[in-house]
DNA sequence: CTTCCATTTCAATGATTCTTGAAATATATA
DNA sequence: TATATATTTCAAGAATCATTGAAATGGAAG
């Protein structure tokens, strides 16, 4: 992954909107969410919440789909797992301490 | 580790300049660096590197020290982990891909 | 074709972040 | 005490980000 885009991802993720984005599709599972189902969730506006959604989408951690006149919107665990790669083995050389987050 | 936390610390990873700053650290090692090393380094202003060194500190990522008149700056390993902890446990339940970011 | 519904886009505004250079602070040394 | 060095703090300005509500878009249904 470019640091570029972890960069982004890293932005997107520093917000508390969006980190409760995260966590409902989280908890959506494979079968994501519709955009107004979130935000009304979330209790925020669809404008409000279309741009969160972007930002999340833009970083590459969260996909979306039409689905007739809605949008599905899914996790990227793949992405994300990518960017704490990055972060663990680009930026902190696999240091055993921080590698240690996935363990028990 | 709380939340506002966790933001705080993407915030702080979300930047090319501070993304930097990490690398030398860790490459540094436990001995750390002088903030006047690091801007040279980086080809910073010293009021600059102290902006972003201030970020990283406030963000629990780098600790600094007083040695006379300079100051030792190093990574802190711990919360780095625990940033990633955050990430995986609390936002993404375990999620066996973001996990495998730490594995072969 | 018109209307309705879900979502996005847009423009305006306020808030936050980053950079710059000057001034202030802390510490060492003559 | 005076002076030099390392770093931080401050103020100003530019750039980016977040919120709001109105308008535009895409698609379904009458």
């Amino acid at each position: 992954m470019k640091e570029e885009q972890v960069i982004e991802a890293f932005g997107a993720l520093s917000n508390q909107t969006r980190l409760q984005v995260l966590r409902k599709l989280v908890e959506a599972g494979p079968e994501g969410m519709l955009a107004g189902d979130v935000a009304e969730a979330l209790g925020a506006s669809p404008s409000r919440m279309s741009f969160h959604l972007s930002t999340l989408q833009a970083a590459g951690i969260v996909t979306s789909e039409r689905q007739s006149r809605q949008m599905i919107y899914r996790v990227n665990f793949q992405a994300i797992g990518e960017v704490m790669r990055f972060l663990l083995q680009d930026c902190c050389k696999g240091n055993a301490t921080v590698q240690s987050c996935c363990g028990p």
